[in-house]
DNA sequence: TGACATTAGTGACGTTTGGTGACTAATTCG
DNA sequence: CGAATTAGTCACCAAACGTCACTAATGTCA
């Protein structure tokens, strides 16, 4: 299903012409980010697991190629994707192709992997060995998630359609990896107009209950500042 | 010298299996930026200019590809290059490549375009038609020099050597598309500790002479701030 | 030569933003 | 009931920022 390859014998360093479209798709685990993988369909493959990877189809955009990964992979379509970037030097890729085009996509919490084994979620703490490409597009899809944390809905696409405001502020600290201030994020959070309240509240277990809420952000005129100077040296 | 295919007489609308890299070389140009295009060595081609754009050698890293380009099509190597991403939809391509990377790059200002006209500086505002691919390379590159300017030089890579601290306000005013107060740029400016003054001073004609200073970031630490929420709904 | 225009550079004031600790509120558990 | 726990808010203070106004140093021109 996934090798749309002639059959090509050659197991020698050639190089098939083409390119390939990997998908790192994530999703919170616990304290951290967790990592779906293919196992590899090849036993003798010299890595056991692998990010989803296809190569591009007759007259598909790349963005439409990603999607069609995303929902082939999970099911579902991910709630959020982007491309990453290319990738080409030397580094070895499982199918032997070039150049591969990286993809991120995020899937709320509780999406499980497909039955079958054929797929799995990897804390990204505990990746096993990937190809070396693949290597590098994870790290690539970490680093642009942190990025995007403040201009696109990541921590929202992450989370289920309804959250406390906790678990929003949860979500943020396990991307950034560190602790916000309570009222600091409120604050923020209430200027920036990006949730509403629902009628819900919702009781976990011992303390106050909390107040449900959903992404709704409202049009607001972007803000003219000053120049920031985040350069660090 | 840029034509490295196999003699391939077709012209009907098959693609090559191989994909380019183009290179968008920005300089500043009066009151905007300049792009430096290429004029077709095929004078049958439907668009007479294009992004400079090479297929990738053998073994060769698309960054290499990308400052060898660069050098290739200026004499000297940018003074800043990072990768905008891969571009493939249907949209046409000069090269008929089924995909293409595209690279953004600064030249200092007052670098000339190499004299036989084989090459040109054109302003941002008044390009001449481009293979549709290419158009969307530039815009990108368009944006991305905007989203780094406060994370990498940017503009100081787009200024000689040494520049009045006035110079280096309208280099930001130019790139943001928008007006700067002088006061709290230099306050700004101060506290990122990315200047240095060198003994220098510069008189322009009439007013006071400015002082020269030279980009020379010092270590700081990065300041652990709360969460920004950018995003604009 | 002196008034004026022009550009560079800085000081100071008030407002906004943001970090922080401490408070109140509502629930469970014993 | 009281302690523990989690949610939600308030108020204080410091840092950051927008703005105006001022001084400084040059050229221009009557």
């Amino acid at each position: 299903m996934r090798d749309r390859s002639t059959s090509s014998p050659a197991k020698a360093p050639i190089r098939r012409s083409g390119f390939s479209v990997d998908l790192v798709l994530l999703t919170p685990h616990g304290k951290q980010l967790a990592v779906l993988l293919n196992r590899s369909a090849d036993p003798r493959a010299r890595e056991k697991w692998s990010l989803p990877y296809d190569l591009l189809r007759p007259d598909e955009t790349l963005d439409v190629a990603a999607d069609r990964m995303g929902r082939a992979a999970l099911g579902g379509t991910p709630s959020w994707l982007e491309q990453i970037g290319a990738f080409s030097d030397g580094r070895r890729h499982p199918a032997d192709v070039d150049l591969s085009v990286g993809y991120v996509g995020l899937v709320p919490m509780g999406v499980p992997a497909p039955v079958g084994g054929v797929a799995a979620w990897f804390p990204m703490a505990d990746l096993p060995a990937l190809a070396p490409r693949q290597r590098a597009i994870v790290d690539t899809a970490n680093e642009r998630v942190r990025e995007r944390l403040d201009q696109a809905p990541i921590a929202f696409r992450l989370l289920p359609p309804t959250f406390t405001l906790s678990e929003l502020q949860s979500m943020y600290e396990l991307l950034l990896g560190r602790r916000l201030h309570k009222a600091s994020f409120r604050r923020a959070l209430q200027g920036a107009w990006l949730v509403e309240p629902t009628e819900e509240w919702r009781s976990e277990g011992r303390g106050r209950p909390a107040q449900l809420f959903r992404y709704a952000p409202r049009r607001r005129r972007s803000s003219r500042r000053g120049v920031r100077f985040e350069l660090l040296g």
